[in-house]
RNA sequence: GGCGGCGUGGCCGAGUGGUUAGGCAACGGUCUGCAAAACCGUCUACCCCAGUUCAAUUCUGGGCGCCGCCUCCA
């Protein structure tokens, strides 16, 4: 049995074919630097950088593109709104992503791409369009004729028709149609500008993406993801201005929609304004958590990231956790072992189905936990089965995993530590009470202690 | 209004035409000085109504409800 995904082009699971035997090209919609990304953008990175990870994991030679879109009208009114350049502002909020996606785990990708340094391929991918006669320019600025273009609307299932039906914008008075969308925006004065043969201006967002992706991974690459929200318009514009510019089709093979992230009911969204930022909850909950919350539902459905999701992440990611600090290092992948991995590989082929990856990795963890309460940490049996449980991490929580487990248990301060030594004797002496009073103390600064057969344990919380 | 998705046990969340998801919570037990952790056991569901079928939670049709997109959005 193969990998087989979900394409949003057809509603259906497909044999995964790349274009490539052996490899794959893979492109994912970044952000628009103007500010800190919340819990919604962030789940999209984890969940691609997951299909990456087990791409990898499965033997492909996975090629990674993300973008930042560095210009925008929305980078120019924080620009003003901070006082600062948009260029100023791009490399603030690019710099806090970096940050942040990095504390996720999340691998950087192969090419990090930024529009304004390709402003020449959107150019003359903007021409070509032009002489082919698929886009038009008017008033400085060239806009994308979507009747033109036969396929307009395949992505969404949607039609023409369908579109014009539920229109609520007021169309810009130098559009042709009021669907036509802008692949180059003349400049206004003040805003950041490029030359170009239709005057100073930027590239409209989705040209940045067709243009960007098709130059490090040609025509026809694998892999495009991205939230379900960009389906319309953002990717099926994309697939317009790509395919009418090169002639060649399909852009792209696969294309893959993550869900969005509720919060009680309602989607988490800057317009709706409930957002909670990724940076907050990754210092209040960890990463590791944030990404198991991230996958605990399967990346084409919305996944809730309230109180209860919260507490459930919370619960595997300390199971893990605790596994981790008591059993010993991944030795040579058992039968057993082995036997996890297949069924975790059976889970990931379909579609990548990571609620059902995470609950192989549970029963490893709880079939490791019945080891070692019968024989102890150094049951045979126990470093095969770490190995299938290391693997399976490395893909799912990425190097967030051995990062926890070395730095969690980080040095015990004296002043605990004398706590510790002073319980210690005191339950050796069979005075309870005093130990009891001990571990409230204990507590009190946040230290958990839990005696195990091996000795005290200390828990930081 | 148009397009798409979903509705599973107290909760989160997979999945299947007849056979165990997994987790959380709860309860009982083992262990423990007591806890905690861990392990064992119990808890058995599939929105409603028709239809197809020997058999439907799973397929088809209708209904109800929820969500997303149609405007910037992961």
């Amino acid at each position: 049995m193969g990998l087989v995904v979900t394409n949003t082009l057809t509603r259906k699971k497909e044999d995964f074919v790349p274009r490539d035997e052996g490899k794959v090209s893979m492109y994912v919609c970044g952000p628009t630097v103007y500010g800190d990304i919340h819990v919604g953008n962030a789940r999209a990175m984890v969940v691609f950088d997951v299909i990456r990870r087990y791409l990898l994991w499965r033997g492909f030679d996975v090629t990674f593109v993300r973008n930042y879109t560095d210009v925008d009208d929305k980078i120019i009114a924080r620009a003003a709104e901070e006082g600062l350049s948009s260029e100023e502002v791009a490399f603030k909020y690019s710099a806090a992503f970096d940050e942040v996606v990095a504390s996720l785990g999340i691998a950087a990708p192969d090419h990090p791409v930024r529009a304004t340094e390709h402003i020449p391929d959107m150019v003359e991918m903007i021409q070509s369009l032009i002489e082919r006669g698929f886009a038009y320019e008017a008033g400085g600025s060239v806009w994308f004729a979507v009747d033109k273009f036969k396929d307009y609307g395949k992505l969404s299932g949607r039609t023409l028709a369908d579109m014009r039906a539920g229109e609520r914008v007021e169309p810009d008075p130098n559009k042709r149609q009021p669907l036509d969308f802008a692949v180059w925006k003349a400049a206004k004065p003040g805003e950041p500008a490029w030359d170009s043969p239709w005057g100073p201006g930027r590239p409209g967002w989705h040209i940045e993406c067709s243009a960007m992706s098709m130059r490090y991974l040609g025509t026809g690459f694998d892999i495009h993801g991205g939230g379900s929200d960009l389906v319309f318009p953002h990717h099926e514009n994309e697939i317009a201005q790509a395919e009418a510019a090169t002639g060649e089709k399909p852009f792209v093979r696969y294309w893959l929609h993550n869900g969005m992230v509720n919060m009680g009911n309602e989607k988490m969204s800057k317009s709706l304004g409930n957002l909670v930022l990724a940076k907050d909850l990754v210092a209040e909950v960890g990463p590791q958590v944030m990404r198991i919350m991230a996958i605990a539902g399967s990346y084409r459905s919305g996944v809730d990231f309230g109180e209860a999701s919260l507490e459930q992440a919370t619960r595997v990611s300390e199971r893990l956790d605790s596994f981790r600090r008591d059993a010993p290092a991944g030795g040579k992948l058992s039968e057993e072992g082995r036997q996890f991995l297949n069924r975790f590989t059976e889970a990931m082929d379909d579609d990548f189905n990571t609620p059902v990856a995470l609950g192989t990795m549970q029963e490893i963890i709880r079939r490791g936990n019945t080891l070692m309460g019968t024989s102890g940490p150094d049951d045979p049996q126990l470093p095969g089965l770490v190995e299938a449980l290391d693997e399976i991490t490395g893909v799912l929580v990425g190097p967030v995993a051995h990062a926890q487990a070395e730095g969690g248990s980080d040095s015990p301060t004296a002043k605990i530590e004398e706590l510790v030594e002073q319980r210690d004797r005191a339950r050796k002496e069979k005075d309870f009470g005093r130990a009891d009073a001990i571990r409230d103390q204990l507590k009190q600064l946040g230290v958990v202690v839990e005696d195990t057969p091996q000795g005290t344990r200390v828990v930081s919380s």
